[in-house]
DNA sequence: GTTCCCTAACTGCTACTGAC
DNA sequence: GTCAGTAGCAGTTAGGGAAC
């Protein structure tokens, strides 16, 4: 197929939290989070209080058995206003942002409260169904199955979908949609451009990150001007150091940003950054802030440069940059920064998920000499916590359950905790498995000896 | 009731490595 | 040289749980 027969399906990209709902002979059973994309947090109570949820649909007519449904939950632009009037009204503070509400609102535990919000959801995409072997798909194309999702009692894209062979007029239509976006009644962060066929979706598969047959049209992101205050300059784990813009808050879409990562020295000279400047800073995919430039022609002479150090802004120790590398890192492993640091990764929820014992506790014991590394976890003296302000008996019960229990984790979760550079997840699992077949190997020989 | 801490949700930019 | 994969770093907000 030539590039211009490929068929594109374009549709708005819903800004506010990700679901997915599954169906099973017609009934609703299901609704989680997306999470981190494999796992997410089961929400199924809540999502009943939407109302554009049907608990059932007719998808037995269409020969479906089970379907997951993705979608997005949205707060419709008047409902949010309303919803903040009636708080201001009763005294309470508005909620800052309708993409924040929403995601939010999905994790209350009271679902009255979520029914009161008047919580709105787009589906988008239907992940997998089953069918009988007999049957025939209900479906071919990516747009077909936006119609069967709506003509099943979902809210679904069908009106503003669009249709195109060859991709200028994609091009067109994401152009004189963004003049609309801030007209419409709830908020979109771009277009997704799909390809129509799910056939040659299939065929074009997946990269570890994204399929290779969509891509979104971001919006030009919302963007604001405020002043450099100064650059601070923080020990991250593995040693790198980062420095960090503060800038004077600015408000932009919806939250008041007031911190920016620089990632390292290149980029502050590359950008032209001085300590004073007038900056402009914009939210990459209206979520990450960053520093567009310095508008340097608003200089007034009392501008200062950024110098950045020479020796770690922690424990002093001589930095160092290797060879064809843009990050300066203290190598000095027993830094306390990095300690912290290491300890705080080692209990976080991808590594051994000890709950409750975040970077403020942490912190709060490695400066009272409670805690000194890693293994210091497993050897906490819980009487000498049990007497700290803010700990009463619940939480040292919890503490001490949590840490008990990441002893049960396995091997992969230990060796990603472990936090060593260049040691992700996936290389954390490779290791690990690894192990097991040396462990299986190593007993197959001794049976045999 | 208030305050603090923690977690989850949303997501992007940069750097580096390895395959092709 | 390009692309994909992986890792490391970063932001704000909302809500829950526990202590005070």
């Amino acid at each position: 197929t030539g590039l211009k027969e490929i068929e594109y399906c374009v549709e708005p990209k819903f800004d506010g939290g990700s679901i997915s709902l599954i169906y099973e002979d017609d009934l609703m059973v299901r609704g989680a989070t997306r999470g981190n994309g494999v796992e997410g947090d089961e929400i199924t109570t809540n999502i009943k209080q939407i109302r554009s949820i049907p608990l059932s649909a007719k998808f037995s007519k269409h020969g479906i058995q089970t379907v997951e449904i993705r979608g997005e939950v949205l707060i419709n632009k008047n409902n949010f206003a309303k919803y903040n009037q009636q708080l201001v009204e009763q005294g309470q503070a508005p909620l800052a942002n309708p993409r924040n509400a929403a995601a939010g609102t999905l994790r209350i535990k009271d679902p009255a409260e979520v029914s009161k919000r008047n919580l709105e959801a787009f589906v988008y995409h239907i992940s997998y169904y089953t069918t009988p072997a007999t049957k025939e798909a209900p479906f071919t194309t990516h747009s077909q199955s936006l119609d069967l999702l709506w003509e099943l009692g979902f809210r679904s894209p069908k009106q503003e979908k669009k249709v195109f062979k060859g991709i200028q007029q994609v091009i067109d239509y994401c152009l004189e949609f963004e003049h609309t976006r801030d007209n419409l009644p709830y908020e979109i962060d771009g277009m997704v451009i799909k390809v129509n066929n799910l056939e040659l979706q299939d065929k074009m598969g997946m990269t570890s990150h994204h399929p290779r047959w969509a891509i979104a049209y971001k919006f030009k992101a919302r963007q604001g001007t405020s002043k450099l205050l100064s650059v601070e300059f923080q020990v991250g784990r593995t040693g790198s150091i980062t420095p960090v813009a503060k800038i004077q808050p600015v408000p932009i879409g919806g939250v008041t940003v007031s911190s920016i990562s620089l990632f390292n020295e290149e980029v502050i000279r590359e950008k032209d950054l001085m300590i004073g400047d007038t900056v402009l800073v914009e939210r990459a995919g209206d979520v990450i802030p960053y520093i567009v430039k310095s508008q340097a022609e608003l200089r007034k002479g009392d501008e200062k440069h950024i110098k950045f150090p020479k020796n770690c802004p922690v424990c002093d120790s001589k930095l160092f940059k290797e060879e064809g590398e843009a990050v300066w890192r203290c190598i000095n492993i027993e830094c306390p920064a990095q300690v912290v640091e290491r300890i705080i990764h080692f209990n976080s929820k991808d590594a051994m998920d000890i709950r409750g014992f975040g970077d403020a506790n942490v912190r709060k014991f490695y400066e009272m000499g409670l805690l000194k590394d890693i293994p210091g976890l497993y050897t906490l003296d819980f009487e000498k916590i049990g007497s700290l302000e803010g700990f009463g008996k619940k939480s040292v019960d919890n503490l001490q359950a949590a840490i008990e229990k990441s002893k049960t984790q396995p091997l992969h979760r230990l060796i990603f905790g472990l936090g060593i550079r260049f040691v992700g997840e996936t290389t954390a699992k490779t290791l690990a498995s690894a192990v097991d077949h040396l462990m299986d190997f190593k007993q197959f020989t001794q049976e045999q000896l």
